[in-house]
RNA sequence: GGGCCUGUAGCUCAGCGGUAGAGCAGUGGACUUUUAAUCCAUUGGUCGAGAGUUCGAAUCUCUCCGGGCCUACCA
């Protein structure tokens, strides 16, 4: 396996086996020494991008063939090269995208060297923009210089890198051979711009909070464990950042939001990865109806900012992101899309029964808010492909929500939905230190059943809590997610630069 | 975890019981407007690893190691 194989750090392998090409690579770095030019000088003038030089070759008069009284210095890594004898054609690519040069023996004095060059190489180019007889925009060189002598072949130049492991464990040669994985990861960088960009203009602070926690919290998930020397105590990383953002807004910081890693020790699928990137929104004196307008107007806006459009398309479903959507509540949906009523099945057991009954998988440990999830992602998740808030979720799958007005059974909660998965979650933060208290304890009392998915007890948080929190409507996102979505890509694998992967043996 | 597929030259792939192949990259040669440059010649492989079946294994079987897709659970 191609991958497997440890690139060739040095010269000669184990077993006295050579790296031929790498060697003859070397010595063409050696030779240029010898020639007393360094193959890895410190620095160079650039004073055009590929783009640039395409922009001026463009703007040039008909019948004029060279851009007059410019001397352009481009720069950049080798990607094919057309020796033609007399003359040699390189594509440089570049941050901006690719640019042609040309170098004539009769304009060169140091012709001979270009074989020197290979592909992968970074070398600068100084000469005149100009347009080929194709209409090619192109620097005619006077002059060049290696930049960096690459002791490795790039991905094959026409069919490119393809092997999915390679293109992740390698993701540099990915990133050069691939357009499309620069163009993923840059919209990626822009989205988390954008949103930042939103949120700061509405008044919130950027927040970082401890990633390194005594004990997991904000969520039902199995935790990475470390430990921490300076103390000598164990430490978990952090499955959410809820519970240390609202200690904030207990401290008086109306508006926060932290964008940051959380691990879950869980499975790997097309969604989950066991470290994503969060985001979470807390914002005094508002709630989750509140929080929902300004998802809809966030996700809608960053969508338009970076891509200029809200329609996009995730696995060939058409998808509108333009606020306002669509809003449905847990039980309405449920009921909608064929599954049990939720308000005929209101105990653990009976809801049980009914599921088994339909042949939809039904732990004998999970509980009534566990079993009314279970429905819900069987009848109601899938069937959610335009954006959707699914409104007022079943208390029991809600420790950290604050009950609604007039029905105990349920909370003000959202969960956020398109192409058919979550995105997001929201509640009107539960502020009651003693009903929070008593909430802790009912997940409790679940883990004590068999479920060992549950919110653990946090004294501390309910200390703060005892403190005092205004009313406040908080908000969770995946980020990884919203990106897969952003950029049609199926998988969140293709949109983490380095996902997990096992170890090479040795 | 379960099912299906997959691993052959630096890269992209063919070969599927009978002496390891092609294109690109590399090396040598021709060519001063090419752009997947072209043309001639040529180097390069523990066919993922190990065991087995066989006169003979890249090919069949088993085990292991990697990877992908589908599927089940946490966002």
């Amino acid at each position: 396996m191609q991958a497997s194989r440890p690139p060739g750090r040095f010269v000669r392998l184990e077993g006295g086996h050579v790296d031929e090409l790498m060697a003859l690579r070397a010595a063409k770095a050696q030779e240029l020494r010898d020639a007393g030019i360094d193959p890895y000088p410190l620095r160079t003038a650039r004073t055009h991008t590929a783009a640039e030089i395409a922009a001026l070759v463009d703007g040039l008069a008909e019948g004029e063939a060279e851009v007059k009284g410019i001397d352009a210095d481009v720069a950049g890594r080798v990607v094919a090269k057309r020796d033609m004898g007399k003359a040699t054609f390189i594509d440089l690519q570049d941050g901006s995208g690719r640019v042609q040069v040309l170098l004539r023996q009769n304009a060169l004095a140091d012709y001979d060297t270009l074989r020197l060059i290979d592909l992968g190489d970074f070398i600068g180019v100084h000469g005149v923009p100009m347009r080929t007889r194709t209409g090619q925009a192109t620097v005619a060189a006077t002059s060049w210089a290696m930049l960096t002598k690459a002791l490795h072949a790039p991905p094959e130049k026409f069919h490119g890198l393809s092997d999915a492991e390679t293109r992740q464990r390698r993701r540099y040669l990915d990133l050069m051979a691939n357009e499309e994985t620069r163009r993923v990861f840059t919209i990626r960088s822009r989205v988390v711009a954008a949103i930042r960009r939103f949120l700061d203009a509405r008044g919130f602070l950027e927040v970082e909070t401890p990633i390194l926690q005594e004990s997991e919290s904000g969520a039902a998930a199995r935790p990475f464990y470390t430990h921490f020397n300076a103390l000598d105590e164990d430490r978990v990383l952090r499955i959410s950042l809820e519970l240390h953002l609202k200690r904030l807004v207990i401290g008086g910081f109306e508006r926060v939001y932290e964008i940051g890693r959380n691990f879950r020790n869980e499975g790997m699928s097309f969604k989950h990865n066991p470290e994503f990137t969060m985001i979470e929104t807390y914002e005094a004196y508002t709630d989750y109806l509140g929080v929902a307008e300004m998802v809809e107007q966030m996700v809608s806006s960053v969508a338009e900012d970076v891509l200029g459009t809200t329609k996009i398309t995730f696995r060939d479903m058409e998808i509108d992101l333009k606020a306002p959507w669509r809003r449905v509540t847990f039980l309405d949906a449920m009921k909608e899309y064929g599954g049990p009523d939720l308000d005929v099945f209101t105990t653990a057991d009976a809801l049980r029964d009914e599921l088994r009954k339909r042949g939809v998988d039904a732990p004998t440990t999970a509980g009534y808010g566990k079993l009314c999830d279970e429905a819900m992602s069987h009848y109601v998740e899938p069937n959610l492909v335009q954006p959707t808030f699914l409104l007022d979720y079943p208390v029991e799958l809600s420790p950290l929500a604050k009950r609604k007005p007039g029905n105990d059974r349920l909370v003000e909660r959202f969960e956020c939905f398109m192409a058919g998965f979550e995105c997001g979650n929201a509640y009107t933060e539960l502020n009651d230190p003693i009903e929070q208290r008593a909430r802790f304890e009912q997940q409790l009392a679940l883990k004590e059943a068999g479920d060992d998915e549950v919110e653990l007890v946090d004294e501390d948080f309910l200390f703060a809590l005892e403190h005092g929190m205004p009313p406040t409507g908080g908000f969770g996102m995946g980020i990884d997610r919203l990106i897969m979505l952003l950029t049609g890509q199926p998988s969140i694998r293709e949109v983490i630069l380095f996902p997990p992967l096992k170890s090479l043996k040795e």
